[in-house]
DNA sequence: TATTGTTATACTCTATAACTATA
DNA sequence: TATAGTTATAGAGTATAACAATA
């Protein structure tokens, strides 16, 4: 595994190094191009303070009015406590409300204020743009596909059973 | 977009969360997918305190003795400075060495120990058996396409310009 | 002056555990 | 007892900026 430790000590030419197994991984692959993918998506929408996950939020509650913190946490893979802090940087901003549910009063409803549609409608054409520029070297047809791999590949892990929740990435 | 909101206050059954633009966005699934791999990595790499990214980082340093912290940065798209941590760790646990570069003497040329070397030996059947799991609803063929696919969205977004680093997902 | 690594620092994201109020 | 949301807290991971040593 790796290079002999006879070698000659002359420096690694930066054009020299070497990837291993790396390469091989598709779970590394995946990670490179979802770093790739943040940071596209932070500097190419425009609106500041949008990550890829409020953006998610967001879509959801447009989707779903009315739906519970508890069920947008499983949604966005995310603890139910950390849900409420996304919501409190999006109720500050007024672009969510949480609305006591009459039927349950455990519980809220989540919507999007009308601020809140008007920035998913502002944001919504940039996210298509970086998502164009995702794909800009895949096929109509290969990207059809890459959608469907990946899909396959996390109901396969999902299949195994449920796991606990280390700090993600 | 999204319900209309005149519709019926019932609560919204689990089951009928709908997802809205997201299924579609390549971004969106990647995300989903690497949050899993990165859980399952985690339970099922047996050696606490192994992260997909200290992984890379032994396997990167065992391909490439003798290379630098810059090009180790480079590498793995991360600061110099997040690095440094990043190996003080390895150090502390006795699985890097750094040696001043005899022929530079601000660079470290990095090294595994014997110790490093046999935790990867030991890691890679694991990571390996990770990796199947990943894809065991792939076939070999969409396995390699997959793998073609993610390094064309990488490299999509990499021509683009250099980007400054957004604290990543 | 430029490069390499380091330090000090701060920020973001996330989870865990314990708590409140409802059910 | 169980569920929904909250709080308090802690930890991991990362970047920025200023710095020292070396080139």
């Amino acid at each position: 595994m790796g290079r002999s430790h006879s070698e000659p000590q002359a420096p690694l030419r930066a054009d020299a190094i070497t990837y291993g197994l790396l390469p091989e991984l598709i779970g590394y692959r995946l990670r490179l191009a979802q770093i790739a993918i943040f940071r596209d998506f932070c500097v190419k929408v425009g609106e500041a303070d949008i990550t890829p996950t409020l953006f998610g939020v967001l879509v959801l509650i447009d989707a779903n009015p009315g739906m519970k913190q508890t069920q947008l946490a499983e949604a966005i893979q995310l603890d139910r406590s950390s849900v409420v802090s996304v919501l409190d940087k999006l109720e500050a901003r007024k672009l969510v409300e949480r609305i006591r549910a009459p039927d349950n009063r455990r519980a809220n409803a989540l919507h999007l204020t009308a601020a809140g549609r008007e920035l998913l409608h502002t944001l919504t054409p940039q996210v298509l743009d970086h998502e164009r520029r995702l794909v800009s070297r895949l096929s109509a047809e290969e990207q059809a596909q890459l959608r469907t791999l990946l899909g396959r590949v996390v109901a396969g892990l999902q299949q195994n059973d449920e796991l606990p929740l280390p700090t993600a990435p």
